[in-house]
RNA sequence: GCCCGGGUGGCGAAACGGCAGACGCGGUGGACUCAAAAUCCAUUGCCCGCAAGGGCGUGCGGGUUCAAGUCCCGCCCCGGGCACCA
């Protein structure tokens, strides 16, 4: 009876000795070639969930693997740490946000470091940390002056029952607070604002050379939104050199324009509006005032009728193309934030305009003629140009093209290129985050802050009240200071910094933690930028890897960050979610299965397997019953792995140098159909789970391993028992009268060849089993072990499987050399009884040959 | 409404257009044991059949092909993202 497998007592151990040899610490000068590989930095909230031991077992292995393959692979680690629930916990508690950070991220670490994940843990990064702090602060200022942060009024989200902000994210699709449940309002504050729309064509092109998800890659593009059109200006009928600009993508639709719309808080509504329709106009504008965007949006869904969200101003346009002057309205499906605020309304080309129309019984003009068999109400498709005057006759596409080029002509207007991408609003009304480092002066303006007096620390003593400003503006003294340029009495910034402003640039400071007179040296970010594998969740699509995206370009456009570095994350990754009962697992579900509960049981090595082994990475996983049972059924695994790593033969011979010497040692010693057969069996895997790697298939991975496994304890039951007669020994041949010594050898060096190869596979995958069970058979580091090479002659198998098929039906399968010929498969396949018997006499009409795999016989 | 994914045994899942269900979980049987656990071995898509064997099977309906889970067309269902963006 061998030693049984102390899971607990061998993780330690090694998680350890990884920490206290480095075994994962990195220099800018290693001369290895250089990777980064990087998991989305987490806010702490507690000790690791399922969704973060995912994540991190994907990384860790790509950190080890890579390893392994000789690269020397930059893997830090860090905090995300500034952020609402630490500041809501303050309000309620009355702790200290510090405080209660602290102690989530001291959970957190310690259920990563059980999870046996290896990190560069000297470069750790926290958000909150004076030293990022001040960074975070001096980039801001950079951007103040290269004209990319500006400060403008906007409307906010307000929650009156938090009295306080929100971030849209926190405003549900009806309209409320996902707190407090009260409706949001609309409030007009000055805000901070980053300039990420000067990128919006860059960040748009920058896409196609990244090797990311197609999905997140098209999510992108839809929230950048670009779309071509033209800007003109509508002349306001008895008001002279008064003209509304609209934007619209259909120019050749300029006949069927009936009517014209503004947004409700457009400057010109005052000069359109007659005295008759005032009171009706400022009716709506107050109603619209009131709600959230979101309510705002939502209004179709309540049922609010659009006769309701629409008036007449009883003022008129002029149609430029046409001449012919049309009524205007102001409505709240119009958006003051895209394009002109104002447009041009074609019923009978667009949907929206055609139920505002309908409502107000206004007229429709078709100028596109739909196909015959079209039923519905707007038309927006391709087709001949009809009622349009000069683009009669034309498609859609060239009237377009014709239009624009009349209206540029006649210069009533030019092309424009507009986004839906807005302008990144960083200000937050908040205390737990990084603090604007601006004053306000009445004579000067908004000054930055000195670089030489950062980093601006929020102080400790504020009272934590959701009042609706930032407690800092509360504070006695915090406020109060002297503007830098003038030296008169200003007025320091309370509110703080966006918290993705922090994680957008954090994987530079990884590369250069350590600066102390810059953000990180050029040349550190140099060397390891990109990140080769940025690893996370699919909910950072948009908003993080979008900024991140901008920030990156903007430092390397300062000359901040190396000039070749435009983009931070080179291949990307996401993982699937984790669900339970069909709803992502998560703490306020309260449906989480705490992953710390096993490393004292199964250990971390058996949850590693079971995330790696689910399925597919990238799908989706849902937890259920059966979970436990899966669980459980790899920590038994392992411990047959053990089992077999002390049961089986070791390679004979002097110092044990990786799979490259066991194989020679295997070959040396002789050959027997079963020795080969493990050989092969052990090449094949070598093959199969380095491709599995490569291509993020690592539940196939696992399986290769189980097999693998399976063939060795079959080998190993023939070792026990030498007269072959054992059940488990199907590798030998029947007649196979006995062992000799020199078969035994060929099967035990086969064996340990064979044992020590997988020990080699799965030390990506369950690090601290592989790490030990190789210790004790060779006495050396297995991480430090350089990845097993197949050998191609015994990886590709010497025969196949002919498959006879007659009509497309199996008939009969027959074992063939790989290497058979198209004549040799065809007078096989015809020789077999069962073809014969299936033919029953015909003669194929025709014969579909494909060895070694597969011939069909045609009747 | 639009854009992506995805529907395969009791369950999680495999499968360059070429043996559907690898590898597991669960089940069944056996070995070991006084017994149980642990372990090892075998078996396990469905239907008919004592068996040999046969038939049916990848959401539904068509199509292409010698051959379709895989490619094409049209649907249904599930999940996700976007959704007055002019």
């Amino acid at each position: 009876m061998v030693e049984g497998y102390d899971a607990v007592a061998v993780e330690r151990k090694w998680q350890e000795r990884w920490a206290k040899e480095g075994t994962y610490q990195v220099e800018l000068d290693d001369p290895r070639p250089k990777s980064y590989v990087l998991c989305m930095y987490p806010y702490p909230s507690g000790s690791a969930h399922q969704g973060h031991v995912r994540n991190y077992v994907f990384g860790d292995l790509n950190v080890r693997y890579r390893t392994m393959r000789g690269e020397a692979v930059l893997s830090p680690f860090g905090f995300d740490s500034f952020g609402l629930p630490a500041e809501n916990a303050a309000i309620k508690t009355g702790i200290h946000p510090r405080e209660f950070t602290d102690a989530r991220i001291a959970e957190l670490k310690e259920s990563v470091l059980a999870l046996g994940a290896v990190y560069d843990w000297r470069r750790e990064v926290r958000s909150h940390d004076p030293s990022y702090i001040r960074w975070t602060q001096w980039l801001f200022l950079r951007l103040l002056e290269a004209g990319l942060a500006y400060q403008a009024e906007a409307p906010v989200n307000f929650c009156p029952g938090c009295q306080t902000v929100l971030a849209n994210e926190q405003v549900l699709a009806d309209g409320t607070c996902e707190r407090s449940g009260d409706p949001v309002e609309r409030r007009s504050l000055r805000q901070w604002f980053l300039r990420i729309t000067a990128y919006a064509d860059e960040l748009l092109a920058g896409l196609d050379d990244l090797d990311w998800p197609e999905r997140v890659k098209v999510m992108q593009r839809n929230w950048i939104g670009r779309s071509e059109g033209v800007e003109l200006e509508l002349p306001v009928v008895g008001a002279d050199g008064v003209s509304v600009r609209v934007f619209t993508t259909r120019p050749d639709t300029a006949f069927g324009v009936t009517y014209a719309v503004l947004a409700p808080e457009h400057p010109l509504v005052d000069v359109l509006t007659t005295p008759e329709q005032r009171e009706e106009v400022e009716a709506l504008r107050r109603e619209v005032a009131r709600r959230s965007d979101v309510q705002r949006l939502s209004a179709d869904a309540e049922g609010a009728g659009l006769d309701k969200r629409g008036v007449a101003t009883g003022g008129f346009v002029r149609n430029p193309v046409t001449g012919g002057a049309v009524p205007v309205f102001v409505a709240d499906y119009v958006l003051m934030a895209y394009g002109t605020g104002a447009v041009w309304a074609v019923p009978a080309e667009d949907q929206r305009d055609y139920d505002f129309a309908k409502v107000k019984g206004l007229p429709v003009v078709r100028t596109t003629a739909p196909p015959p068999d079209f039923v519905g109400e707007a038309y927006v498709g391709d087709g001949v140009k009809i009622n349009s005057g000069f683009l009669d006759g034309m498609t859609v596409a060239e009237a377009k093209e014709a239009a624009t080029e009349w209206i540029e002509r006649e210069g009533v207007g030019r092309r424009v290129v507009n986004y839906r991408l807005r302008d990144w609003l960083v200000s937050r009304q908040r205390y737990w985050g990084c603090p604007i480092p601006v004053i306000h002066c009445p004579v000067c303006g908004p000054v930055g802050v000195p670089d030489a007096e950062l980093p601006v620390l929020a102080p400790d003593d504020v009272e934590f009240l959701p009042t609706g400003e930032s407690p800092l503006a509360r504070h006695p003294t915090f406020s109060a200071v002297e503007c830098p340029r003038c030296g008169g009495p200003a007025r320091r910034e309370t509110d703080t910094l966006d918290t993705f402003v922090d994680s957008s640039w954090y994987f530079l400071r990884f590369t250069d933690p350590w600066a102390i007179d810059e953000p990180f040296a050029p040349e550190a970010a140099s060397t390891w930028m990109p990140v080769d594998q940025y690893i996370g969740g699919i909910e950072h699509a948009i908003l993080h890897l979008l900024y991140a995206r901008f920030f990156t370009r903007a430092l390397s456009d300062l000359g901040i960050a190396p000039p070749e570095v435009r983009e931070p994350f080179r291949r990307l990754f996401t993982q699937g979610m984790i669900r339970m009962d069909g709803t992502k697992m998560s703490k306020s579900k309260g449906n989480l299965i705490a992953p710390t509960a096993y490393f004292a049981t199964v250990g971390a090595d058996a949850l590693r397997l079971f995330h790696l082994a689910a399925g597919p990475p990238g799908d989706d996983l849902d937890w259920t019953d059966q979970t436990e049972e899966v669980v459980a059924g790899w920590g038994r695994w392992l411990a047959r792995v053990w089992r077999l790593a002390l049961e089986a033969p070791t390679r004979d011979g002097a110092t044990p140098v990786g799979a490259e010497a066991a194989h020679d040692r295997a070959r040396a010693a002789g050959s027997s159909p079963e020795a080969l057969a493990l050989r092969r069996l052990t090449h094949q895997t070598i093959a199969r789970v380095t491709d599995d790697l490569e291509r993020w298939s690592y539940n196939t991975a696992c399986a290769a391993l189980r097999t693998l496994t399976n063939g060795c304890y079959h080998a190993l039951a023939g070792e026990a028992d030498p007269d072959g007669s054992s059940a488990g020994s199907t590798t030998t041949p029947a007649g196979d009268a006995g062992d000799t010594p020199e078969r035994g050898a060929a099967r035990g060096a086969a064996l340990a060849e064979a044992t020590d190869t997988l020990l080699l596979l799965l030390a990506p995958m369950a690090p601290h089993l592989a790490a030990e069970a190789w210790e004790r058979r060779n006495g050396s580091h297995v991480h430090l072990e350089p990845w097993p090479v197949a050998d191609p002659h015994l990886a590709t198998a010497p025969t196949a499987t002919l498959v006879v098929q007659v009509d497309g039906k199996v008939r009969d399968r027959l074992e063939v050399d790989s290497g058979i010929g198209e004549e040799e498969a065809i007078a096989l396949a015809r020789r077999s009884p069962r073809v014969v018997a299936a033919l029953a006499g015909a003669e194929p009409s025709r014969i579909v040959a494909r060895p070694p795999r597969l011939v069909n016989l045609v009747r």
